[in-house]
DNA sequence: CGCCAGGATTGAA
DNA sequence: TTCAATCATGGC
């Protein structure tokens, strides 16, 4: 705690803010240069790199920024993880070349509907996908003079209350029924997902699959970006391609057999040896 | 126009 | 248990 203030500055070292917060954990920052804007912790947020740390600033004074330390996940020793990777040529161009890549910690269930709706999307389309339900159902937010608008994620009671048509009028097409469900599963309370904090990984893996339009990728992103269990390995059709072309170059792999390696070769933080993969061919590599 | 996207579901083999 | 067809749509 300390005197409330609407600006602070948060150490850090070795912490890229924009291939963090455009890596494909979180779709709704938007940079203008090197500033970042967002809605955190039911309001307006703005970040900014400086020397040794990150600047914060928000419109109404704060007293504890432990939410924000806690979503950036100031705390982890980022060089401890790297060092925990193979020390094969994939992963060691990975880490050069995403220096200061990290996971953030999100809200489960703004992370799960988020995933729910990525589904053969392009990273772009989720965003405005994203952008639009919560224009239609967050509520309006408070932002600085000359700012655009700025809405809450909407709560899963506020999303079952609604109808499918008019989800699907935020363009998210057949994964309306999904969110619609998955929504009315949360608020009804049949499942926690608070509770699934404290579950085992296997556990909280098939509780979420349960969900409908939740299937294991889905499934192990709020794993890995909400819940920070590092061993969820997500694979996507740019993970699968990644895996196959730097470890399996000799000969095809099918999927399964590349969760089989993905789940015993990366080590105990293997989430964020996928991200840095995941990261490095979508933005280095071709 | 053709192809693709941070996939899941269903039914068949 | 694995595999293939199906779903749907904006960006390039």
């Amino acid at each position: 705690m300390s005197i409330p203030a609407n600006q602070v500055i948060l150490p850090a070292s070795d912490y890229n803010l924009a291939a963090t917060l455009d890596s494909g954990q979180v779709f709704r920052w938007q940079s203008a240069g090197d500033v970042w804007t967002g809605i955190l912790h039911g309001q307006w947020v703005r970040l900014r790199p400086v020397p040794y740390g990150i600047q914060a600033e928000t419109l109404q004074a704060v007293a504890d920024w432990r939410w924000l330390q806690h979503f950036l996940q100031l705390e982890v020793d980022m060089a401890a993880i790297c060092r925990s990777f193979p020390r094969d040529e994939p992963m060691t161009r990975a880490v050069a070349a995403c220096r200061g890549l990290r996971l953030l910690r999100q809200d489960p269930w703004e992370c799960l509907a988020s995933f729910i709706l990525s589904s053969t999307k392009q990273i772009v389309q989720i965003r405005q996908i994203v952008q639009r339900l919560c224009e239609d159902f967050g509520d309006p937010l408070p932002v600085p003079v000359g700012e655009p608008a700025a809405f809450s994620f909407p709560r899963p009671e506020k999303i079952a209350a609604t109808t499918e048509a008019r989800l699907r009028a935020c363009k998210m097409g057949f994964r309306a029924p999904y969110l619609l469900a998955a929504a009315e599963t949360i608020a009804a309370g049949t499942i926690s997902l608070e509770a699934l904090r404290r579950s085992p990984r296997p556990e909280a893996r098939l509780k979420l699959m349960e969900l409908p339009g939740v299937g294991g990728k889905i499934a192990d992103c709020v794993l890995l970006f909400a819940y920070g269990f590092d061993t969820a390995f997500p694979v996507d059709v740019w993970i699968a391609r990644a895996l196959q072309q730097l470890y399996f170059s000799k000969k095809p792999a099918t999927e399964k057999e590349l969760h089989a390696f993905a789940a015993s070769y990366f080590g105990p933080h293997a989430g964020f040896a996928q991200q840095y993969l995941f990261h490095y061919i979508r933005t280095k590599l071709n």
